[in-house]
DNA sequence: CTGAAAGCGCTTACAG
DNA sequence: CTGAAAGCGCTTACAG
């Protein structure tokens, strides 16, 4: 049809300077052989990839899928792709390559993971000079970082139950090694020793004797353990809503009374917290705040700009508090 | 070095007939520089991507996250990378011209599409001899699809409930024109025909009133509005869990009892089925299953095997009776 | 305003 | 067993 590769070029990427008429042949041109150029040679020679590799933990646990979902909206609205791959036990490296072999211009780290490879693959990506950002995981060495601020979540619960008259806590299903559970701990501990208690005096956790699930189940039959073990702390703070919300229900079966008899408080302030009676005290990520300071700090990286040093971002969570944490019974 | 990039080439991709000491040499060479392979030029020289896109609907709905979950995890089982992205209203023909730029080897679609788009896009690529897959949205014409029988599960409620002896039937939050919806409104009319009753006779439904939110606020606040009307059905059947939960808490709140009173039945036999008390009785999805199903059809594809006709597999639902429904009250 | 030529970084026949 | 050359499908100077 007479047309020079250029030519086509030019129209596909508006550049100027081409008769209305040759860019018109060219459209027509391209429907009508459905040609869709090909991604492979267009970032071989030159062309950016605006590929942004995110790195997720699961896609199973609705926070993390969440910011996931907030993530890939914003990059998009700024013209980035989304390149999401999920690790699995042991293969981090590999997705790693993978994005770097797609030459993405950034990496996003969302949830948690191993801390030694996180930290050198954190390093890796430096040195390479692609920018990365790390969402979640706290306390990276040399990591841009987005997270949550755990421990001051956890003296917002501690602070309001202790403001009730609660100084005996059970502590439902925190019996993980991994780092935002270890934060929250942290955080307890620092908080009711501002008030001048002392952890292993005033808590409670039975969490050992059960396999850890996190989930509803596993809430009600901790909640049986510590009824069934007599001497009840009189606020409990859970792992997550589900925990909180199953440990209620095991409460409520024995004819305990929430929060009359025991204050209950859960975590992320997710929709089932309206679900049980009374509705349930939880912390709130804050998820839309965390991935637009996210957007922030990545952005100008993507620009170019090589920070100096890491920045890193902590977002206060929000305690709402509802109808399941009351005055301590005396 | 003294290397020839053949030479590099053929380490990397494993190729037989070179000496330890050289293909050592290269992995050293490899390491010490960090090379990583550019994937762009290497598909651009006839390498297969070994990729499939994955078109959602969103990233938001517990169902479809799972089944993006699953399938991603089979698919690197398999050696494919999934290249995801979510459709924004408007713009699913950019996220196929997206997968063709990307030469992925299949496309697959999860949720609820615009059906002309749909079908338009499925016969784009048929025609393209690029293998596709349509999970959840059934009757495309010339799909190849593997998706919930809405329209049986439908029936397993009907029948479990006039098993019951119900006879009148509350529809909450049903009032949407997307086809998953429409074919379980079907399924229940159907149903209920098969037993001799009417449709339009003995179901009612109060949905327009509010604007669809599909949530555990919007359950209870349609049982109330059942409430305040009076002449309550006595089964009730919710278009999904969470508007189920919702309901039974409108009626429990207004002191009638599940199931004595009123039976209720949600959709999707999510983890929150067990929160309510009584628990509630649901449909689950078989995601599992799904996914599982979806790779049979899609993998002799990527083989490449061309079908002659449309594959079209439907997953039986699975009806899980719990306390929420009871016989009905007389 | 449009076209012919070089080059991006690999792989794959083809020589040696 | 290893290397030099062509070519994948684009973009980008450079000519015309």
């Amino acid at each position: 049809m007479g047309l020079a590769r250029t030519t086509v070029s030019r129209v596909l990427n508006g550049q100027p300077g081409l008769k209305t008429k040759t860019i018109e042949r060219v459209q027509r041109a391209i429907e009508e052989t459905g040609f869709v150029p090909n991604a492979y040679a267009l970032h071989l020679k030159g062309k950016r990839t605006a590929t942004v590799g995110i790195c997720m933990e699961n896609l199973l646990t609705p926070p993390i899928v969440r910011k996931l979902a907030l993530l890939q909206r914003l990059l998009r609205a700024s013209n980035y792709n989304s390149l999401i791959e999920v690790v699995e036990p042991g293969n981090s490296d590999k997705v790693i390559r993978h994005f770097l072999s797609m030459r993405v211009e950034a990496v996003v780290f969302i949830g948690h993971f191993d801390e030694d490879q996180l930290t050198r693959q954190v390093g890796e990506l430096t040195t390479r000079a692609t920018p990365h950002l790390v969402i979640d995981h706290v306390g990276i060495k040399g990591a841009n970082t987005v997270s949550l601020d755990r421990v001051s979540a956890m003296a917002a619960i501690v602070k309001h139950l202790i403001g009730q008259g609660h100084r005996s806590f059970g502590i439902l299903a925190f019996n993980s090694p991994v780092r935002s559970v270890t934060d929250r701990l942290r955080g307890i501990r620092e908080a009711l020793a501002a008030e001048g208690l002392d952890f292993n005096q005033c808590t409670t956790a039975l969490d050992g004797i059960f396999p850890r699930a996190n989930d509803f189940a596993e809430g009600r039959r901790i909640a049986q353990a510590f009824i069934a073990r007599g001497q009840l702390p009189t606020a409990f703070i859970a792992v997550n809503d589900e925990v909180a919300i199953g440990a209620m229900h095991g409460f409520q079966e024995a004819g305990l009374r929430v929060p009359t008899d025991v204050s209950v408080v859960g975590f992320n302030n997710m929709d089932i917290c309206l679900m049980p009676t009374p509705a349930l005290t939880s912390i709130d990520q804050r998820i839309d705040d965390t991935i637009k300071a996210a957007m922030e700090v990545l952005l100008p990286q993507l620009g170019g700009a090589a920070r100096p040093r890491p920045v890193v971002r902590m977002i206060e969570p929000l305690l709402v508090v509802r109808g399941s944490t009351g005055p301590a019974r005396v």
